[in-house]
DNA sequence: ACATTATTTAAGCATTTGCTTAAATACTTA
DNA sequence: TAAGTATTTAAGCAAATGCTTAAATAATGT
C-alpha cells in the first residue's frame, strides 16, 4: 500500500484495486508472456503462421521457406516447444510440427489481423 | 527458389506458395512484430492492460501499481509510445497516456484471455 | 527567481537474445 | 557396418534488453 503518486485527482482506491487485480492474474500474466513473447520475434511468428496455414511442417520445410540456416530455425522451433506451444511426431528421420492449438488460441486474432492486412495509418 | 527439403513428401509447390504469401504479407508481419515484442513483456503487458482497463493513467500511477521504479516505468512507456500504441495528454505536470485503440486492438482477445484466467493444463 | 514535484533522458552494466560454425544424435539405406 | 540425410546441441560472440543511478526538462507554487 505504498501509494505515492500525490496529484489531486489520484484515486488511492482505484489504484490499490489495479494493485489487487494484477496479483490475482499474476499467474496469468506470466503465461500470456510466454506466449507474447515467444511470438514477439518475426522468425518465430512466421514458424507459428506457417503451421496455423499448413498443420504440420518439417524444420526442412521452414528452412526453405524462411532462407534461414538450419541450426538457427531448430533453435526457434525448440524454444517454441520448450514453451509447449508445438508439439512434434517423427517419421523415419523427418520431424513435423504443429500447433498445440489450445494453449495458441489467442494468436487466431493475430494471425486473422495479419491475413486481413489492417492498414491503420 | 532454392527449395532444398528432399523428403519424399515434400510439395514444393506448397512450400513456394507458403513464401510468396509470407512475402506478400511481410509490412503485416513487422507490424505484427512489433506490437507482440512490446506486449512480449510482462511489465509492458501490464502497462498495457491497465490501460485498457482504466482508460488513462500517468506513470506515477503505474508505479505504484506494479511497484517499480519510476524511470523504469518511464522508459517502457517511452517504448510503447515510440511504437505508435499510446498516445499522451498532459494536465499540468502530470501527463497521462491512452491506449491507441485501432492499433491495439488484437490485443483485446489478449486481455480477455487473461481475465478469464484460462487454465488449458 | 527558487524550491518542489512529475517526468524524461543519459550513461553504465549485467543479462538475454539470436545468429554462426562445428560437433553430436538419430534414422535410413547400401 | 559404413555412409548419407535430418535434426539437434553446444560454444562463441555481437547486438539488444532492462534495470540502476544521476542528471536534465517541464510545470507549479512561494
Amino acid at each position: 500500500m505504498e501509494i505515492t503518486c500525490t496529484r489531486a485527482q489520484a484515486d488511492h482506491q482505484q489504484l490499490l484495486n489495479c494493485k489487487n487485480t494484477l496479483e490475482r492474474m499474476d499467474d496469468n500474466f506470466q503465461d500470456m508472456t510466454k506466449l507474447l513473447s515467444i511470438a514477439g520475434s518475426e522468425v518465430r511468428l512466421k514458424i507459428l503462421f506457417l503451421l496455423n496455414m499448413e498443420d504440420e511442417l518439417c524444420p526442412c520445410d521452414i528452412t526453405d521457406i524462411l532462407e534461414m540456416s538450419v541450426p538457427a530455425i531448430s533453435q526457434h522451433i525448440r524454444k517454441i516447444k520448450d514453451a509447449g506451444f508445438i508439439s512434434s511426431r517423427r517419421d523415419g528421420q523427418t520431424l513435423y510440427y504443429s500447433l498445440v492449438k489450445d494453449k495458441t488460441a489467442v494468436l487466431d486474432a493475430v494471425f486473422t489481423t495479419i491475413k486481413m492486412g489492417k492498414k491503420t495509418a
